[in-house]
DNA sequence: ATTATGACTTCAC
DNA sequence: CGTGAAGCCATAA
């Protein structure tokens, strides 16, 4: 009945990148650690991976710890720093300024 | 079922 | 603090 894709996992990625409020960025094994995978930081790259091709889900507010725009190349070039500026985030070196001040913790905010 | 790859994370030196 | 290596999850061949 709801199987849709073969795997849930991708669409509770979605449904936890769409949750990210506008202006706040968030990173890989955070998602990972909201969907009970707290060492598939990987997985999550790779179902935002699909995820690139859905316009709903801002992947480009999604990060490594670092802060950096590591999938910056597969949004084809600075596509994902553009999208980051529009939406008041500074990014400098293909990394997010003041990355702590804007990450955003879905376990935090969804737990607290 | 096994091997290889990937938008990652963490530990160790 | 910087670099290197290993680990873990999911997908594709």
């Amino acid at each position: 009945m709801k199987k849709e894709n073969s795997s849930t996992f991708f669409e509770d990625v979605y449904e936890l990148t769409k949750l990210i409020p506008k202006g706040r960025v968030s990173s890989y094994g955070a998602i990972a650690r909201a969907l009970g995978k707290a060492r598939g930081a990987r997985a999550v790259g790779w179902a935002l991976n699909n995820a690139a091709l859905v316009p709903d889900v801002p992947a480009h507010r999604v990060v490594n710890s670092k802060g950096i725009l590591s999938g910056k190349n597969h949004f084809g070039g600075n596509r994902m720093q553009e999208l980051l500026e529009a939406e008041d985030i500074a990014v400098k070196d293909d990394k997010i300024v003041d990355f702590e001040q804007l990450y955003w913790d879905p376990n935090v905010e969804l737990f607290k």
